[in-house]
DNA sequence: GGGCTCTATCTAAACGATTAGATGCGAGAA
DNA sequence: TTCTCGCATCTAATCGTTTAGATAGAGCCC
């Protein structure tokens, strides 16, 4: 016989009093209450073990104190990583987190957005991957991109200096004395990796514009042969090509088998996500080819698992825990200050540097 | 000027009738609605946006179609594919997520299910982990536990069958020729891990039981000189030697530099998770100990991750989204079959097996 | 003592949906 | 014609809070 929870009728009962002093007391209201009653109250509401209906309270006050965090994928560590500090800067203030994975497609996204307004959240934490197209807004309550999203919209886009990172790392990556750098980017451009991707031909030389023929190399999820095709970026040193897989490790892990085996391995390398890196040292590994000896390569992300690779990843590492903590003070309107600090350089092996 | 979202009063208004023939349109309600009047009831909707309040419908029927995810940690990659496979059932059952992170810590858990309990959560899936202590099953609202949780009570647990994935891992390394296979637990025995080490112990022909003294070699979280003491269990074949580390990358890390330094590192090692391995693997890879040339290796949880590490992780692979989904049918009393199907052995490099 | 102001408290109307019971009406039975 | 049945619909109570407005006393001043 498990008994029905106690309501706030019950505590004013065994208190004596109503429930709008019952609820003054519960809040501090916004009206004050006599010592004694209120001790009454407090007494009862133990007695009790009552707990506030969050739901009634929220139809009350049209606010549920609940969040809606939009994913691409919370397996994916990058999302991972980021959705456990949203959660966490939003417990710190006192709201509860509901997540759903999108899983990479623009109409679940919006499904789950409609779903999310549909129980009344106080705000949307939207982490979209460059895969979600840039849908509209959603209507009627606030809402914050993290990562990627819609630029000059009515909702505010959290992201690093992702130009500075690249940079970073391609001037990294020539002290090392590496002259060509290649890059690895996604399957297609747009979003987050689209502006590395952009940063990287800069800096390497190439004019960032829409310049003459360039040829890459690709390598698909599927395992099955895909050709590969590389050249130099107009303008830029031979050898600074521009390979392209999925974001997976599986993918990454084949494009680099293929080159290997092709012989067509650059150098040094920059990898646009840790999810590739790791491929790309996978599939090294399986090959017998040496990091950093005869790949150096940088990662973009800097996940917590880029650090215990084999060998450890250098990455230039995004201020996740800043970006959420900024795109919850947007969302709930503390303002969170100015940009996020920029992504910084963490030397380890994978680019050459001592262990 | 956002203006109001509508009601269904708006909607009655429109279509010029009651509140209640509205609600038994938008819920093919308990009565029957003329054709004529559903199908103007329906264009009302349309034509004002109408979107049901699941506030106010949850609290009129006692139901939010939300449910509780309790969590360690979801940046840990383990916790974290199980939470997204959670979400990803719930979703399919038309429910809710609402995450919670309690960051190994029983009080915090405590506190996220008041929490939960308090927004009138439909359910409770709890991924507890072994840190986390048994704390009482919460009332009032059914509850599962996965990975781990207490035994007896009345809240089902759904885990996988870790003795018969810890034998094969044990069978395995045995058919590669290794007489003595060392296991790295956990800082500390019960929960899953101390299963998983318990069956290690019967397999590797020590007694389960209380046997008499046994050194153990230890690595906390932090990099300072922690003494490594090691013995072969009583009544095992030297060599196949207790170790013990945080479940952190890091002292996985830490501890496996250390036994290399002091020359006390196993030829063949079962780690109890997939974090502890790859903390091994890097530890081994920083000495350039080969894996699997000097130290076979096979790890108990085979997360995504370990495929993609250099070289790749023979796992006992969990049965993670198997067990959402149980946990998920039995939640929501769909009954969800026997035990979930057990780990199976996913053979890959790290155990001596050919890429 | 009557008229004030304060304070502490109570009453009751929301919030937006669900749904049991009441009502109205036309068709068929007697 | 009158009664009954069934259908379609309406009315209104309800879920548990919040909070504005009403009320009741106590203390104070003239």
């Amino acid at each position: 016989m498990t008994k029905r929870p106690s309501t706030l009728a019950d505590v004013a009962r065994a208190a004596g009093t109503s429930t709008a002093v019952v609820s003054y007391v519960i809040n501090n209201g916004p009206r004050p209450v006599a010592a004694a009653t209120r001790e009454r109250v407090l007494a009862a509401a133990a007695e009790l073990g009552y707990r506030p209906n969050r739901i009634a309270r929220a139809l009350r006050s049209r606010s549920t104190g609940v969040v809606g965090l939009v994913l691409a994928d919370a397996s994916n560590p990058y999302f991972g990583a980021l959705a456990r500090y949203v959660e966490q800067a939003l417990e710190r203030r006192d709201r509860l987190t509901l997540v759903g994975n999108a899983g990479y497609s623009p109409e679940r996204q919006g499904h789950l957005v409609e779903r999310f307004l549909a129980a009344q959240v106080d705000g949307l934490v939207i982490v979209s991957s460059d895969t979600a197209g840039d849908s509209a807004a959603p209507t009627g309550v606030p809402a914050v991109y993290v990562h990627h999203g819609p630029a000059g919209g009515p909702a505010p886009v959290v992201a690093a200096d992702n130009r500075a990172a690249v940079r970073q790392a391609v001037a990294h990556l020539r002290e090392h004395g590496h002259r060509s750098v290649a890059f690895l980017a996604g399957p297609h451009d747009g979003g987050p990796v689209g502006v590395r991707r952009e940063a990287w031909e800069a800096a390497v030389g190439g004019d960032p514009g829409p310049v003459g023929v360039r040829r890459e190399a690709v390598a698909g999820g599927e395992p099955g042969p895909v050709g590969v095709r590389r050249e130099a970026v107009a303008g830029g040193e031979p050898g600074s090509v521009l390979l392209r897989s999925d974001y997976s490790r599986a993918a990454a892990d084949a494009l680099t088998r293929r080159l290997i085996a092709e012989g067509a391995l650059p150098r040094a390398l920059i990898a646009a996500t840790d999810e590739q890196a790791i491929g790309v040292l996978s599939g090294a590994w399986a090959c017998g080819v040496p990091v950093p000896d005869r790949l150096a390569l940088i990662s973009l992300d800097g996940t917590p698992e880029s650090a215990y690779t084999a060998p450890a990843l250098t990455v230039t590492e995004q201020p996740l825990q800043a970006m959420a903590e900024q795109a919850v003070d947007l969302l709930l309107s503390l303002d969170g200050g100015a940009e996020p600090p920029a992504a910084a350089l963490v030397p380890r092996r994978s680019c050459g540097c001592a262990a």
